[in-house]
DNA sequence: AATGAATGAGCTTTCATTCAT
DNA sequence: TATGAATGAAAGCTCATTCAT
């Protein structure tokens, strides 16, 4: 029954109910316009199949109602979310150019206009919906914590960096390099993106006080206790 | 049904529509408490009108609509969200005594739970009501932010810090303080309100990392490359 | 709060909401009139609304939902269903001409229009409302037989009549006085009502037979045991 | 999913759209599950159609809408109705035994719960399938009426009985037999089918009371007066 | 000035039916 | 001929707002 179309658009012979990824990406290509214009609440399922090109009943074969197509939504966004990052942590030629490249790269995605509108939408619901907001980041824990984290503990092994507390570490560059514009944008008090140059620069000091404090040495970082 | 105490009606005669402040102070109280409990679109003008023991008409006399009214609830709410902080900030007796004071009391606050929940209602209408968000911490911009930096630019010219972008420095800081609780609260991947000595052990090192960065010396703290 | 209407058309003042007698009787009369003509589940509210004159909330106000208004309804209209069918049953000078008076009494109000449609429309919704239809005649057990195995008993213990069981005896009656009309009136095999003439020969033979059985005497009427 | 075995399938090549009896009987056995489950309203023809295991598109060859398919079922569903009633009629030795067994079968039937849920299907569409209703019991007149009113004929010209109104008397025997259970069964007082013994005696008692009225002597049953 | 009953547009969701494949 | 994905009208119900009292 179900034969999954070839290439790009519906290719030819039928797909079973709910099932064509193309009419899939459609409706989801829709509704992205939609909650990010409007919002979860605003939305409504009429203006979707509208944007959509699709129609109502049509919708409720794919997904089975307002709150999961919202879900199966932040699903499909998520995943690409913190690629660029993660590939700039690991090409990175020293610790402070790859912190650089991780730091810049969350940080610009991070504070981009979809993102930063996503993630209203997704707290706006997260008393509802707990779980998306829980998992918007991708898998417990935030994983951009967690990747860095990982890479740290490798650094810390191989005694390039002392680190009592890894986790906490890698909340601390990720929120030095977001300093300047994660709740600036999330607040809305900075309205436009931030260049990239000043993107770069805050993440230098970000790395220079990262390293200052954990960069190996007889002073070693201290995280808490001695 | 809930009807206010004979004491703190109004105390004499008539007001006029809309000006009784006892009686707006009673609506915004009942708000508060449903739009807390329900977000902004759960939060039925009848169950305010509820729980705030008057009528629909009088809220309608004190509150154009229903955003306006929540507009002027997260005004009201505002003006004591860093109050402790920076009063901590001025009763320092040492530059990281301060600092932990400050650091520790924000962190603290921005991750309770109601201004977790707080932050969330606001963030989910921030589209539609920009104002909202963008004032939430307090007058343009981040007020908590002004108030360290104010602190930060009086040590520099004391020649008891070095610090060439006391904006970003004083942003890192409070990103450090909330690195461990911030996002995670927000996001709801922390679902309690974290411990005060774990607090206390992320202020600590956010003081320490932030000391010997900026603190004077020679090598004097940079944000920037030269 | 409560100000009920002194007399019949909303006189004075205002009543708590949903308690307005004349406005909940001219929304029961509107969806009596939708019910009647269409049925329950083509009957939509919104029509209902326009019969009635009143706006969707307000029904909703007086009305849970669209089977709470339904099951309002039938309450109100069951109770005038036995009255004169019980009034001739009391008034018969003899106990044939008791019987008489009854048997036509039911006979003609349960083949009226009105109550054949009523009767379809609740056994139509049976399934999903068990206790409208079984309370359909009035509370358990179907009233009329109840009603009639009580005279029954009377006679009975007067020595007027021989019946072994009254219960089964009282239902006898009944289905003879309506065996030419029930079921084809609400099957509609029969579709105009029966003229008086018809219904009074049939309820005649039906007392004839019913006092030919059970009337007192030495051969006395048997129902089952030996 | 649900295939018809091979050998059930129309036999030799292709049938005419709408013409195969296998795949229509097919259908209705599908629609009777659902009707019977769920009513005609809430029965869905997607359910119908995975219940039948035939496609859309094949079912509205077949039948012209769901009403017809409705109509059609009830059609089939008919005929066997009254069979056991009819032939224990004609199968009884004394006229007393046939009515006996007649009237239990009846009486059996008519509350079993397939037909009473049945009943109480059709008359919730029977304003808008008049038709339906009508013919439930068989062809106009009421069938059973009219296998027992031709039973009655032929023993009034053989002097057996004496009965000035056979389909009267008819219907009255039939009331009679199912005075107990007829109407209980419908307006769902009485929740299960009635046992068989207590049926019998009920059957008992309308035969006993309808032979002393009709039964031929002297005094000749009436119905009218004279 | 305060009230709260009434309003009705608008919401999400269902499902009989169609028609391209 | 048979299929079943797609359609879209219409359903029950909610709630911000109004205005007669």
């Amino acid at each position: 029954m179900v034969r999954v179309a070839e290439e790009s658009v519906s290719p030819r012979g039928r797909t079973a109910a709910g099932q064509d990824p193309v009419k899939r990406d459609q409706i989801l290509d829709g509704a992205r316009r939609c909650f990010m214009r409007l919002g979860f609440e605003a939305a409504s399922m009429n203006e979707i199949t509208t944007e959509a090109g699709v129609s109502k009943g049509t919708i409720y074969v794919y997904f089975a109602n307002k709150e999961e197509l919202f879900v199966q939504l932040i699903e499909r966004e998520r995943s690409s979310l913190l690629d660029t990052a993660t590939s700039r942590l690991l090409e990175g030629e020293s610790i402070a150019a790859a912190l650089q490249g991780f730091g810049v790269a969350l940080a610009t995605r991070l504070s981009s206009d979809d993102v930063v509108r996503a993630q209203r939408i997704v707290l706006g619901v997260a008393e509802r919906l707990p779980q998306v907001a829980r998992s918007f980041f991708g898998p417990e824990p935030f994983s951009g914590v967690a990747i860095l984290q990982g890479y740290l503990d490798s650094k810390v092994a191989a005694g390039a960096l002392t680190i009592p507390d890894t986790d906490l570490a890698a909340r601390q560059f990720i929120e030095l390099s977001t300093a300047a514009t994660f709740k600036r944008r999330l607040f809305g008090t900075m309205t436009q993106e931030m260049p990239v140059a000043e993107v770069e620069r805050v993440v230098e000091s970000a790395v220079a006080m990262f390293m200052a404090f954990y960069g190996a040495g007889p002073q070693g970082g201290r995280s808490g206790s001695d």
